[in-house]
DNA sequence: TGCTAAATGAAATGAAAATTTCATTCAAGG
DNA sequence: CCTTGAATGAAATTTTCATTTCATTTAGCA
């Protein structure tokens, strides 16, 4: 667990507490720092001590003399008394950091390899950019058809994806690299098509070929890979980067899933009519193979 | 729901996609720095110079020169650029956006899908049966070879585990239906052999069929399904419960993906040698291969 | 009025951060 | 093999911040 440094609940009344407690014993100047802070509680953590003397028109050494008043050894403790509670604001919404340093101690490694998921999805949705998530989205629509790519540990989402398009009405293929390679496959490729890879580490030699020459044919691509750095995010007209940060050699999926199930949705949302219509023959279909097992 | 004070893409104007759109022009010392900030956008705000430079291996003055090649004048001025951001954020969700938030969540299929798939993650930590999952990991690894099975979304998993389990040193194989049946794959199976299915909604006859005549072999049979009383459960000696909770017919698959990822990590684990050779001896091939794009 | 003690801000000091400089390393191209 | 230019980190420099010192002011009080 992580190091409450001199902060911990039971010693620490919080800052607003400590000023209400010591409000009586505030001199004149002090009295209107301390409105201001309970006022703006939220911008201290963001203040120097120039800056907020300013703001209150009191003198820099009376904002410090102010942070000693209330029981503090000055105004950096002060302020990372308020920054540590920001910082537990920011992590609350998220089961995600609940206990990763302990569990990953331990030997529990679904508990490990679970909160470190959590997190890798935490991260992706903080940082997927939503206009080019929407315009991904928009793009895999328009498309004739989808051709989806990966090697390695990759292959799986691009056939994965491949499934999932198809369920929703949509014409996409992965390019496997059973019998040909994909740049064979490739040759009718048309401007109206769309290629869609996927490059996680080790990165493959071959997936960065594929999107350059798609991309010199002029024909849109995206990639889901895992940094914004990575080789074929440069080489992709769109790149939605996930977060896949892994215990081991294997990389973490699931955020990339959790990705591509979050664009399905997306497009069935704006184009109700054929996405919807898609998926309820293909559940007769199933009925009707008796595939299905009732429940 | 907690109000995510956060850095959100949508308003971000600059950092993000200064990064994205130099990650070209940026030296490797300097990537490093992007793809930490990418990642953990939100401690930037509280990370100075020496801090950033110490978590990302780099020296401080790359870290500036970082800051400058993306378009800021220095260190500094990227920093006040997040702490803009993160103000304006609390400011929108500090007042009274309790009822704002759902309603937000309804076009934001990415969020929706991402808290899915967490919770289901995090229910199925809480009820996957230690000793079951304890019990599965032995029982794979003391297998002489693993055959994997499953269809529709299934078969996605079947795959996936068989080449996790083959990567790791054990012998695995997916019964794939392409050519056979996979009841034709089996008729050489052995009792020190094992057959790990897959079973999620809507449950294929097919699956079922297989564990029953395995089991009848007398060959050890495992799976992973979403109800404890989903039919596959009851034909299976061994059965691992993962949460699925849906939003649409797709299945929520993360959870089923960390529960195989811990499954290797036990395993890997407990038997260090075999594995690890394994793993290193992978690497090695798909370096010689140059099927790996160095970074 | 004159004395005292707290309060205050200007400026000095000390500390840490941010930036620049510079010598070294490294890789690409002649 | 040598040259050249980019990249890098160590260290110097500059800037900014936090804290202390100190002289001045102010209010309370005999």
């Amino acid at each position: 667990m992580k190091n409450k440094v001199a902060i911990s609940p039971e010693t620490d009344p919080g800052v607003r507490s400590r000023i209400v407690e010591h409000a009586a014993s505030l001199s004149p100047q002090q009295r209107k720092i301390a409105d201001y802070c309970v006022a703006h509680m939220q911008e201290i953590p963001f203040l120097s001590v120039p800056e907020l003397a300013e703001r209150t028109g009191a003198s820099e050494a009376t904002v410090v003399r102010f942070c000693q008043r209330i029981g503090y050894t000055g105004y950096s403790d002060l302020k990372m008394a308020l920054v540590d509670l920001i910082r537990e604001e920011m992590n609350a919404s998220s089961p995600a950091s609940a206990g990763f340093e302990s569990a990953a101690q331990d030997k529990d490694f679904l508990a490990a390899m679970a909160r470190l998921e959590q997190q890798n999805i935490e991260r992706t949705l903080d940082s997927i950019d939503r206009q080019t998530f929407s315009h991904v989205a928009a793009s895999l629509f328009k498309a004739d058809h989808i051709f989806t790519f990966g090697l390695g540990i990759s292959a799986f989402l691009a056939d994965y994806a491949a499934y999932l398009f198809t369920e929703y009405g949509m014409r996409s293929t992965c390019l496997a690299t059973r019998y040909t390679s994909p740049r064979e496959q490739l040759v009718a490729l048309r401007p109206s098509d769309l290629v869609f890879a996927f490059s996680f580490p080790p990165y493959s030699r071959q997936t960065l070929e594929v999107l350059e020459e798609v991309g010199r044919k002029g024909v849109p691509t995206a990639v889901i890979t895992d940094k914004p750095t990575a080789p074929a995010a440069a080489l992709a007209k769109e790149t939605l980067v996930v977060s896949s940060h892994g215990m081991s050699f294997n990389n973490a999926t699931s955020a990339a899933n959790v990705l591509l199930n979050a664009l399905v949705l997306e497009i069935a949302s704006r184009h109700q009519g054929e996405t919807t219509d898609a998926i309820s023959r293909i559940n007769q279909i199933l009925r009707e193979q008796t595939y299905v097992v009732e429940t």
